[in-house]
DNA sequence: ATGGTTTTTACTGCGTC
DNA sequence: GACGCGGTAAAAACCAT
C-alpha cells in the first residue's frame, strides 16, 4: 500500500491522503487510489494467541485502543533461547503455565474485561468502515475519558462504542453517520434501535463532558464524500462545491437532511456541465429518495433564481 | 400525547430515445 | 415500450413541547 502513496499510477500526479473519508485520492484526476490509508501496526486482527505472538512486534508507541495501552510483556512461545539454544522440556512448560497465568492476570478486573470487550468491538468496527488509525485511537481515548464523567454500566456496549467512534469521527474531520457505523457493529433487525440509542449516547456524551459546541460536519464534506462515492467527474464536484459556499448564508438547509442538500447541489452541478447524473445514482449513494433531491433542487433554484431546465433534454435547446 | 415539519412511498403523466 | 424526470397526495418519521 505505502508504495501507492507517491505518485497516481493513471496521471503521476502527486498523491495526497484525504483523512476525511481514509482514502488516498490523486491531486490530478481525483482517482482513489488506496481506499484505506497503510495502517503499519501488528496484522492480528483475527488470528490466534499464537499468531499474534510471531508477529508482535515492538512499535515504540503506546496504543490507547488497547485496554493496557499495548504496554504488557509478552511471554515468547518459541523453544530456543536467546542466544538460539533449545530450552529444555520442563522449562518450557513452565513458561507455557507463566504465559496462562500471565494472560488470565492481565485481564483480570471487571473494568479491564470492559475495556478489552469495547476496545475489540471497536478495532472491528474502524477495520470494517475503513477509518483511519487515528480515528480509531481518538475513539478509544474518548472512552477512556468517559470514565468518572458519564456512566457506562448498564448502556449497551455497541450503542456507546457508536457513540464515542462517532464522535471521534467529528474529531478528525471523518464524515460518517451513525448509522454507517452502526451497520457495521449489530445485526440487521437491531441497527435501527441501536443507531437510535448510540445518537442519544452521543448527545449525552457531548453535555456531560462539558463540550458546550459539537464539532459542526460542513456542506463541503457532505459533498466531498457523495462524489467520491459516485466518482464524480472533480468539475462537478468543484462546481457543487462553489454553488454550495454561494449559498451557505442562506436558510434553505435549515431543518432539513444535509446529505439531501449535498446530492441536491451535485445534480443542479452535473446538470449544469451536462454530465446528466442521475438522480437515482446520487439518491442512493447519499441515501435519500430522488423526491427529496428535487425538492432541494427546487429550493436552490428557487432561491437564487437559477434558470436552468433540469431534464436534460431540454438543456440543450 | 400532540402538532408541525420533513422525508418517504407510491403513483401519475410527459418527453425522449 | 423503456427510461428518466417532475409532480402530487398520503403515510411515515422525526422533533420539540
Amino acid at each position: 500500500m505505502n508504495m501507492l502513496k507517491d505518485s497516481c499510477p493513471e496521471c503521476r500526479a502527486t498523491l495526497v491522503d484525504d483523512i476525511q473519508n481514509g482514502e488516498t485520492i490523486c491531486s490530478g484526476c481525483g482517482v482513489v487510489v488506496a481506499d484505506q490509508i497503510a495502517d503499519n501496526g501488528p496484522e492480528s486482527l483475527n488470528s490466534s494467541m499464537e499468531d499474534k505472538m510471531k508477529l508482535a512486534r515492538a512499535t515504540g508507541h503506546t496504543t490507547y485502543s488497547q485496554h493496557d495501552l499495548g504496554i504488557t510483556t509478552e511471554i515468547s512461545i518459541s523453544t530456543k533461547d536467546y542466544s538460539g539454544n533449545t530450552i529444555n522440556n520442563q522449562v518450557v512448560r513452565q513458561m507455557n503455565n507463566l504465559r496462562k497465568w500471565q494472560q488470565r492476570v492481565r485481564v483480570s478486573t471487571s473494568r479491564e474485561r470492559r475495556l478489552s470487550n469495547v476496545f475489540t468491538k471497536m478495532n472491528e468496527a474502524c477495520n470494517h468502515l475503513h477509518l483511519p488509525k487515528n480515528v480509531q485511537e481518538t475513539a478509544a481515548m474518548i472512552y477512556r475519558n468517559l470514565e468518572g464523567h458519564v456512566e457506562v454500566k448498564g448502556k449497551s456496549v455497541v450503542s456507546i462504542t457508536a457513540a464515542t467512534i462517532y464522535m471521534a469521527c467529528k474529531q478528525c474531520d471523518v464524515v460518517k453517520s451513525m448509522e454507517e457505523i452502526c451497520k457495521q457493529m449489530c445485526e440487521q433487525k437491531e441497527i435501527k434501535s441501536k443507531t437510535k440509542l448510540a445518537g442519544k449516547y452521543y448527545r449525552s456524551i457531548v453535555m456531560e463532558m462539558g463540550q458546550t459546541t459539537a464539532p459542526i460536519v460542513t456542506m463541503d464534506k457532505y459533498i466531498s464524500k457523495i462524489s467520491n462515492m459516485t466518482q464524480t467527474d472533480v468539475r462537478v464536484e468543484r462546481l457543487a462545491l462553489e454553488i454550495a459556499q454561494k449559498t451557505k448564508d442562506s436558510s434553505i438547509a435549515d431543518g432539513k437532511a444535509p446529505n439531501g442538500i449535498a446530492a441536491a447541489y451535485l445534480y443542479v452541478a452535473s446538470v449544469l456541465l451536462g454530465q446528466n447524473m442521475l438522480q437515482r445514482d446520487i439518491s442512493s449513494v447519499a441515501g435519500v429518495t430522488e423526491v427529496t433531491i428535487r425538492n432541494r433542487c427546487k429550493d436552490i433554484l428557487t432561491k437564487y433564481k437559477l434558470k436552468i431546465a433540469l431534464r436534460p433534454s431540454l438543456a440543450k435547446q
